[in-house]
DNA sequence: AGAGACCTTCCACTATTGTGGAAGGTCCAG
DNA sequence: CTGGACCTTCCACAATAGTGGAAGGTCTCT
């Protein structure tokens, strides 16, 4: 099938998918007699796991990665569950330290909401923040 | 006080610090005879606040509409007390995404670190994710 | 006078994940 | 044979918050 159909199929748009093959996340696609790129259901299938990894919220680069193990002819399984690991980490990271962000930004606003304009300081700018 | 001196004090690079002067952050700077940027201590307070807004995880356009509602006289409070509400709210949204995506990823994890590696399934190309 | 530490401007580049558009080739229907 | 819908490549741009480096001016110490 042509890239047109591929994109819809997986609802991505054709752009992507030649951006996928360029940054190595499709093997260069199988061109027809014109010169346009042909994909198989394989590529879809393929697809389908790209999506699911950003799904997961993995960077093109991990996933680019866990294809590279697989095409290697390696059940990228071990490899995916370090990614996952690493993954969760770094969720938890984040969800932590906007967790502090959070707090903090809600304190200023408690202050904001009930305070009086009238003591902001022209030294600090605004007292609230 | 000079450039370099400035941004030490409030341990920023002179990078940084003309950086803001060309989004607007900080006002055209005042220069010697020879052409170098003269700060104030004002200039300080206004990177100070600067930073806190960053803390906040404002972002610099942000800080740069609380700094020109207060150029223009007026206090920034309101202004700032909208941000803040927004920003927290963004904050919450962005906490909840991470925590749904998290979540999937953590069940995707329990799976893969359970699991048989030997169930691949070639058009899945990975059963963990 | 020369070294070294400052300062100036300006342009390019970092990372991420694509999108927009130009210029041109191909294919099918009317 | 022409219009429209596809396809190709390539270059530029988006957002964010700066950083790196080149080329050149200035100031102070020795």
């Amino acid at each position: 099938m042509r890239i047109g159909e591929a994109a819809a199929a997986v609802g991505m748009t054709t752009k992507a998918l030649r951006f996928y093959e360029n940054q190595g996340l499709l093997p260069p696609a199988e061109r027809a007699a014109n010169g346009y790129r042909d994909y198989t259901d394989e590529t879809l299938d393929r697809l389908e796991f790209i999506h699911r990894g950003k799904v997961a919220g993995l960077p093109l680069a991990e996933i680019r990665d866990i294809l590279r193990v697989r095409d290697a002819g390696q059940a990228p399984c071990t490899h995916v569950t370090e990614q996952l690991a690493q993954q969760l980490a770094g969720l938890d990271r984040q969800i932590a330290e906007l967790t502090v962000v959070r707090e903090a930004v809600a304190e200023h606003y408690r202050r904001a909401a009930e305070g009086d304009p009238d003591q902001c300081d022209a030294q600090r700018i605004c007292s609230y923040l």
